[in-house]
RNA sequence: GGCGGGAUAGCUCAGUUGGUAGAGCAGAGGCCUGAAAAGCCUUGUGUCCCCAGUUCAAGUCUGGGUCUUGCCA
């Protein structure tokens, strides 16, 4: 297993220009870990490096998919295990601000094969007709231990307990219990954070930027090209907000504050995320130390 | 000017026949084993616009005022 850099962060804390900056200097590539900029044609609020960025620096896990395709954390964990281990990349930094998908890929997930759509697609259909009290109640009765850590309202985790058994005929719950430990990776893992209200004002600021430079434009022209608001790329925040100014006729700017708020929520589910982490190295945004990070990335560069 | 709606938590609003208030969203905190930019959990003392009156008791009824909004002129 060959050793990572990675920088997580909040939304709009400057995690890409770090990177970039790093991957520059010391010459290396990124692989980007985010659940949005996996997407091709969604550019904008995704917050996706520029084409000059990507000319500087080469970014892995952008642009592989369409909007119409899901993307999930098995995925990105053996995708990015895939360049990490089995490529020439050295000492790649993954930056991105999915903090599940570098778990899934630092620690593993378990060994579930991949569930066919329909199976989910059923289910789901169960769920609008029966409505979640029956669901989670079947959920009981097949896998009991599963039922018991998830809330009866929690429709994405019913379900996911119910599409692995019926899929695989063999319990959720099974899977967790057969789960190893994976080998530990060497890292260095850099968090960058920001006051609170610093983070939301950015926020806020980029949103406004995001739409002057031709958001509403980009939405229109993935319509155009046959997504629509089902397709799993547009449920991203920033992109599912302006729909209904764009279909419908809601208030531009009720959509953009919409958006905002959406995104300050995020951000802010973010945080609480790596406050279960460990980091090497936390920086607040005003206040980074890039000696410091020089001195940790040759040291880590030189050791390994 | 005439007629009618409104005025209740930061915002949008519920409040049944009078018994001193409650939802959603926001905010705050948390959870997270293939949807994670997702999903879920916890958290609600606020001059119920103001002043009088009726009543044991008024957000709720009566009168007056203030502000707001719609329609007609």
């Amino acid at each position: 297993m060959k050793p990572v850099i990675i920088i997580q962060g909040p939304t709009a804390v400057g995690k890409s220009s770090l990177a970039l900056e790093i991957a520059q200097k010391f010459k290396l590539e990124i692989i980007s870990a985010d659940s949005r900029q996996v997407y091709k044609y969604m550019d904008l609020a995704t917050a996706k490096p520029t084409k000059k960025e990507q000319d500087l620096v080469k970014h892995h896990l952008i642009d592989i998919i369409t909007p119409d395709q899901a993307y999930n954390a098995g995925r990105f964990a053996r995708e990015a295990s895939e360049l990490v281990d089995h490529t020439q990349l050295e000492f790649p930094i993954i930056c991105g601000g999915t903090g599940f998908y570098i778990s899934a890929f630092l620690e593993g997930l378990c060994k579930i094969p991949d569930i066919e759509d329909n199976v989910r697609e059923s289910l789901v259909k169960d769920w609008n007709n029966l409505g979640n009290e029956s669901m989670y109640q079947l959920l009981v009765d097949i896998d009991p231990l599963v039922a018991q850590k998830v809330s009866d309202k929690d429709k994405q985790r019913i379900i996911r307990g119910l599409e692995v058994f019926y899929s695989t005929n063999k319990k959720l719950s099974d899977y967790w219990a057969e789960q190893g430990m994976l080998e530990t990776r060497k890292i260095l893992n850099i968090l960058i954070l920001d006051e609170r209200e610093e983070i939301y004002s950015r926020i806020n600021k980029r949103y406004d930027e995001m739409v002057k430079s031709g958001l509403l434009d980009e939405i229109r022209e993935l319509l155009r090209m046959g997504y629509d608001s089902e397709s799993p790329g547009l449920s991203a925040v920033g992109y599912k907000e302006l729909l209904p100014f764009i279909i419908q006729d809601a208030k531009l700017k009720d959509c953009i504050e919409l958006a905002k708020q959406h995104s300050r929520n995020y951000a802010k589910r973010q945080l609480t995320w790596y406050k279960r982490n460990y980091f090497n190295l936390v920086f607040f945004r005003k206040s980074i130390n890039y000696n410091t990070i020089d001195t940790y990335i040759k040291h880590f560069i030189e050791n390994y």
